[in-house]
DNA sequence: ACAATATGAAACCATTTGGTTGTATATATT
DNA sequence: AATATATACAACCAAATGGTTTCATATTGT
């Protein structure tokens, strides 16, 4: 299933609830298929083939350990669609909302930020 | 093709690169059918599909203006991507990412931020 | 060595998806 | 009134998707 000419990308991978749901379940820890699938009711093939989907968008890391093959999660791929939201942030949102966040959920240091505009 | 149940949401929606650039065209300018196919090669009912399912996932909608339907953006349930993204932020989380991609997506001006400590 | 466990992989299947064409209907335009 | 335009809707189709079952293989544990 998993061919080299990388089928599904991020935004395709989270499309589905059950791929979702894996990620969730991989927040943190590094688990085996078997594992990962008993939280479910469907099959481990049907487990493992959304993993190699998974894989396939870089969201999931897999190494082979004993006879186990332990996945983990990789949200930096994540970006992609952060970084393709915040096109549209700007139409509900107002953009300086974005800074307002960072400059209120950060701890230890102060942001200023200056606008300038740039001559054509 | 378009049932009550919502059978769209935001994630599947979005899944779709087509409805992805429909999302890219429609946004400031509100358009009827026959301008958004304009910027396909496909069809002007692949085109009215893709709208139907946008449009179950909020994102679009459509009011009929004489004999066109003109199209808007919607972007508010794109928030819910944004929360459920937001969980796994913490995850790659470097904070002044985000700044780097309101400078980036910044048209026509210049960004300056200074970060400077701040005593305990 | 043998049985149990964990995964891999192939074959198969029903449904969904993403597109098409063809026809009908409503609204402008001349 | 007749024609052109814009959309709606139904039927159809191939390919993709999301699942299953079955069998093979590698690794433990006793």
């Amino acid at each position: 299933m998993a061919n080299s000419a990388e089928k599904y990308d991020v935004f395709q991978a989270i499309a589905d609830p059950t791929r979702r749901e894996v990620l969730r379940i991989l927040t943190g820890k590094e688990l085996p298929i078997s594992k990962i699938t008993s939280h479910f009711t469907m099959s481990r093939t049907a487990i493992a083939k959304h993993l190699h989907i998974l894989s396939e968008a870089k969201l999931v890391s897999g190494r082979k350990v004993g006879r186990e093959k332990l996945y983990q999660l990789q949200p930096e791929p994540l970006e992609e669609l952060k970084q393709w939201l915040s096109f549209y942030e700007q139409f509900w949102n107002n953009k300086l909302s974005i800074l307002k966040h960072v400059v209120e959920s950060d701890g230890g240091s102060r942001i200023h930020v200056i606008k300038t505009e740039v001559e054509k």
